[in-house]
DNA sequence: TAAATAAGTCACTATTTGGTGACTTATTTT
DNA sequence: AAAATAAGTCACCAAATAGTGACTTATTTA
């Protein structure tokens, strides 16, 4: 025989499949539409599969949603492998770097954005702990490597970054819906954006000379 | 007579009163819970009226929403008749104030966040011109005092101001649920506050002598 | 191969949603 | 005071919502 029963070349059913098919359909919503369209018809629609399968794998719409949101890994791509060993200037330039990756990132990146967003909408549980896994990631930086650089200015370099990192993200979600200008800035166009990445890069130099 | 015909003491019937309850009806919904309640049973059910009247008086739910949103007025408050006359320095201690008391009244105001919020999530004409308003209310300010201060750099002077801003309401949406720490920073404190309050004020500083 | 288990389908319920037509009643106009 | 207009009530509809029990069928185990 050219195949065996053990392992057929494609499962009609599959448990694992099946659930992959359904987180990646709340991935699908929240990506083009917003939070307003995930319902548990919507999802089980996209996903091409029964609702009664979201209960069963995941209990309700609740644990589906849950599971979507630990299996989220946007952090580790902003660090991880690619970290250099040495850091002059208390991580001057790698901040500096890092900072405006992540300004593009945001703006290439839709569905991070609708986390960022769901985080200000929304209280639960899975959010909490993705944020919190975002904060385990930055207190590596932070303790690392600017922490010592600023001594008992630390804390408040940590603020000044809070500004930075927070003003990227909203600018990020501001310029998706609203598209127009802030503060006379139009977040819209590459010059807008360019504008917005020189303010970053001048802010970061300035806290670095100045703190 | 103690009482006139054409004036009765309280009118059981107001077309006026009315469409307010319903507007401020509105309001409480969005200032407590999210927009996902925010459907025309809810609304009525918390006006105590028929939903039938809002059909009457706006047509539709989005009528009414778009008219709350038009009757919303947060900037006149900021700037308004307290502006002063005089601006040393283009405006340098003004703007640092400014900021600092925007960073406040959004942290104090609920119903403010959540217009900020739902800038970010929906598209929507009322809340574009809502923002063109603004944009408006700052463009005086930004043409008439910093502008001619900082020359050829007036535009990367906004694009700081864009960053800073941004940064305020980010962190005061992100305080509101997640109440945890961003950066490091504790936001429910009032000792991360005050951190954030100096970073802000010392970016607005070193872009004063530093631009 | 037969029995057991798990995957998936389908039809159905109860509740809530937005929306409307017909009605009553207060207020204004004549 | 009578007629007209507008404010407000209520019962109802169609569609969509979340959720479930009974069923069929594929896959695995014995």
């Amino acid at each position: 025989m050219a195949t065996t029963k053990k392992t057929p070349p494609v499962a009609t059913r599959n448990r694992e499949r099946s659930k992959q098919k359904l987180l990646r359909a709340v991935g699908k919503i929240i990506k083009t539409g917003g939070f307003s369209t995930l319902g548990i018809n919507r999802v089980a629609e996209v996903a091409g599969m029964d609702k009664k399968m979201i209960y069963n794998y995941f209990g309700s719409l609740n644990g589906l949603l849950d599971e979507y949101i630990s299996s989220l890994d946007f952090w580790s791509n902003v660090k991880g492998d690619k970290l250099p060993t040495e850091f002059p200037n208390g991580g001057h330039n790698f901040v500096k770097q890092m900072i405006l990756a992540q300004f593009d990132y945001v703006h290439q990146n839709p569905e991070f954005q609708k986390i960022l967003l769901w985080r200000l909408s929304e209280e639960r549980d899975a959010l909490k702990t993705l944020t919190a896994r975002q904060e385990a990631n930055g207190e590596v930086l932070l303790q690392g490597i600017t922490d010592p650089h600023f001594g008992d200015n630390a804390e408040a370099y940590r603020a000044v970054m809070a500004v930075i990192i927070a003003g990227t993200y909203y600018l990020n979600l501001f310029a998706e819906l609203n598209g127009s200008t802030f503060c006379g800035i139009d977040l819209a166009t590459t010059g807008g954006r360019k504008k917005i990445e020189e303010a970053l890069a001048f802010l970061i130099d300035k806290t670095y000379e100045g703190l």
